[in-house]
DNA sequence: TTAAAATTTTAGACAAATCTAAAAATTTGT
DNA sequence: ACAAATTTTTAGATTTGTCTAAAATTTTAA
C-alpha cells in the first residue's frame, strides 16, 4: 500500500466513527484538503483492491480488510505520538505531524517492539486509544465536560479535538489529562461554565468543554 | 526533497567515499538498481537545485550544499540504526531495512531528541561514525585485519560489508565488534588468516578479513 | 588512429496521484 | 413533481520518477 492509499483509509476510518454509515466523497476531500475528483480515482482503486465498499454517487464505507488495515495505521500513529511524549520530550501538540510520517514506516518487528518498549500502552497522549496488534480497540470515551450537570466530578480523560491551538490553549490554562473537575455553574446565556479543576477555579467556553472527555 | 532524491545524494555521498572523484552514471545506477537513464534524468535534476555539480558524460560530485543533505540523511539513517539495536531489540542485520525508511522522516526535533536520548552515539551497530548535528564525522576507519601483520594484535571496530549475509556469518561465527584479535598465521596459498579471538582460535578466508576494520 | 565497444544522453512512453472543467446523477425546495 | 442547486463522476491535462530504444559521445584496443 501507498502513503496515500494509507491515508485515505486513516480518512474513511475516522469520519465512519464520526457519522457512521457510508462516507461522502466530499467529505473525504474535505477530510484530506483535496478535491472530489480526486477522492474518486482513489476510492475506485481501494475499492477494486477490496478496501472499501463503493456505490457510484453513493459513498463509501470500509471493508473488513480496510478497517483492518486502518487500525493498524492509527496503531502505528497513536505508539509513535506516545514514544515522541514519553521518550523525546515533545509536547503533546507537537506530535502528529511527526507522527503522520513515522506511521507509514513498514516493519511489524518495529511496530511490536515499539509497543513493547513502550509498556503497552493503552492510550496515546490525546487520551485516543491505542488497538493492540490484533486491532482490538477499548471503546472510545463517550463522556463529554459540556454535557455534565453542576456538581458533578470528573477526571479528564482525552481531548475530542487534538489540534496544536486547542492543545496549546489547554496547556496555556493547566488542563491536562488526569485533572480532577468538579462543575460548579453553568452559565445558561452562552452554556459556558465554571469548574474546579484541582486547586483551581476556571470558566470555559461551550466550545472548550464540549471538545473535553471525561471519566 | 523528495526520498528519491534523498537517496540519490546517499549513493553519490557513498560512492564518492569509496572512489574520490567525479562518479559515473552506471554507478549510481549500480548502487540504486535503477537504469542509467533514470540517473541521468535525476542528476540534471539535483544539480538544477545545486546539490550536485554535473557535467554531460563526465560524471557527478556533491556540492557542499549536497554533502551536507546527504551527511544529515546518513546521520538519520545510522542513529536510527542505534536506535533499533539499542532500545528495541533489532539484530545488527535486520536494522538497515527499516532505517532506510526512518531516514527520511522529516523533524529537526526528531532527529535531535533521538540523538540524546541515545546518549550521543559516535557509531552505529555497524561501527560506522554518526555524523554531529553540524555534519562533522569522525574519520573513517582505516585498518582491515587482512592487512595486519603476523603476531600483531588489535580490536574489531567495524564491518566495511554490512549485508545481512555478512553479518549474520559474523554472529555465526561469533565475531563481534570490540572482539580482541591477534594473527596467528597467514596462508600464503589463499591469504587466509588463522586468529585467536578473545579465548578461541579461528580461520578466516581473506574476503571475510579484508570486510572487518580494526584499531 | 580509427573502428568497435562501452557509456551516456535523448526522445518518447507509462503509472501514480493530483488537478480543472464539464457532464451526469442526485437532492432540495417550492 | 420538476426545476434549480448540489454532489459526484468523467475526461483530459500535469508532475514525478521511472522505463525502453535509439542516438550521441567517449573510451578502448588493434
Amino acid at each position: 500500500m501507498t502513503q496515500s492509499e494509507e491515508n485515505y483509509l486513516k480518512a474513511v476510518y475516522h469520519l465512519e466513527k464520526m457519522s457512521p454509515g457510508f462516507i461522502a466523497t466530499n467529505a473525504i476531500a474535505e477530510e484530506m484538503k483535496t478535491k472530489p475528483s480526486s477522492v474518486t480515482d482513489m476510492v475506485k482503486k481501494l475499492s477494486e483492491k477490496g478496501l472499501l465498499h463503493y456505490k457510484k454517487y453513493q459513498g463509501v464505507s470500509l471493508s473488513s480488510l480496510g478497517a483492518q488495515k486502518a487500525l493498524s495505521i492509527i496503531r502505528k500513529h497513536r505508539l509513535w505520538e506516545t514514544f515522541l511524549v514519553e521518550k523525546l520530550n515533545f509536547t503533546w501538540d507537537e506530535v502528529h505531524e511527526v507522527a503522520e510520517q513515522l506511521e507509514h514506516v513498514e516493519s511489524d518487528k518495529l511496530v511490536d517492539q515499539l509497543d513493547m518498549f513502550l509498556s503497552f500502552p493503552k492510550v496515546d497522549p490525546h487520551g485516543d486509544p491505542i488497538p493492540d496488534k490484533n486491532g482490538e480497540l477499548v471503546e472510545e470515551h463517550s463522556k463529554v465536560l459540556s454535557k455534565l450537570p453542576v456538581n458533578s466530578s470528573c477526571v479528564c480523560v482525552g481531548v475530542k479535538d487534538s489540534s496544536p491551538s486547542f492543545l496549546k490553549y489547554l496547556d496555556k490554562n493547566g488542563i491536562s489529562l488526569g485533572n480532577h473537575m468538579r462543575i460548579l455553574e453553568k452559565e445558561e446565556f452562552d452554556n459556558s461554565i465554571h469548574i474546579q479543576i484541582e486547586d483551581r477555579k476556571l470558566h470555559l467556553s461551550h466550545l472548550i468543554a464540549s471538545n473535553l472527555y471525561v471519566k
